[in-house]
DNA sequence: CGCCAGGCCGTGT
DNA sequence: ACACGGCATGGC
């Protein structure tokens, strides 16, 4: 009993985290210039490289529609042509559409209120819009809403396998993925504020580390 | 040229 | 509950 057991050995995903952390250093995500921007982009990246989704917002930038208000008054037919670049454009634009009239009929448009609401309510709220999964509905609630809710994507089950820590991260549903990290991870980080950056942190490293092994792949 | 990107949804078993 | 196919563009 004479070793480390004051201080147990990191676990593997904290260790994870540091190594990733220390190669590509703090991401600073998510860039948007504001929760709204964030939320279409949360849309428009649905299995979509991040390059084609900013050519859909430098369109609706352009267009001064990168707003409440621009979505809801652009016409559907005009939306879709806009978000073409960001492809599954007919999807995105009509749940782009129902994500603000949600907003304004629950809301009055007040998008600071709604991501207010309590996490397991605002999580309801941003499944029942069309277009909006699991993961989408998680970006939102850790990205915009500063949730300390774990963001799993495809790239997050890669890795977690890669590395031997959940041998089975490719095929478990996700939900048993996201709460068996979270809970992981609570132990380290019990102060839900610290574990809103940690997660925060650590799904941006994750997607930047994919990228990164993906291109490497490609040149070799 | 073929494959895939920070998924979601409707349908069929 | 789970598997499968469709949705779409742009880069490598």
């Amino acid at each position: 009993m004479n070793r480390k057991t004051a201080e147990p050995e990191a676990p593997p995903l904290q260790a994870l985290y540091q190594r990733l952390l220390a190669e590509h250093g703090p991401q600073h995500w998510w860039p948007a210039e504001s929760p709204f921007e964030m939320i279409v982009g949360a849309y428009l990246t649905q299995n979509t490289s991040w390059r084609n989704v900013e050519l859909a917002l430098i369109n609706l930038r352009a267009s001064n529609k990168l707003s409440i208000a621009g979505i809801r008054d652009t016409p559907l037919s005009e939306l879709e042509q806009l978000l073409r670049p960001s492809g599954f454009f007919r999807q995105k634009a009509s749940g782009l559409k129902a994500f603000v009239s949600m907003l304004e009929a629950e809301h009055a448009t007040d998008l600071a209120m709604f991501l207010a609401l309590p996490t397991d309510a605002l999580r309801n709220r941003l499944l029942a819009v069309p277009g909006v999964g699991l993961e989408t509905a998680d970006s939102i609630l850790l990205y915009a809403a500063r949730r300390p809710i774990f963001v799993v994507d495809l790239y997050t089950r890669r890795l977690l396998q890669a590395e031997s820590i959940y041998p089975d991260a490719l095929t478990v549903d996700y939900e048993t993925l996201r709460l068996r990290i979270e809970s992981a991870l609570s132990l380290f980080y019990p102060d839900p504020a610290v574990r809103t950056y940690v997660f925060n942190e650590f799904h941006a490293l994750i997607v930047a580390e994919g990228k990164q092994f993906r291109s490497s792949r490609i040149r070799a």
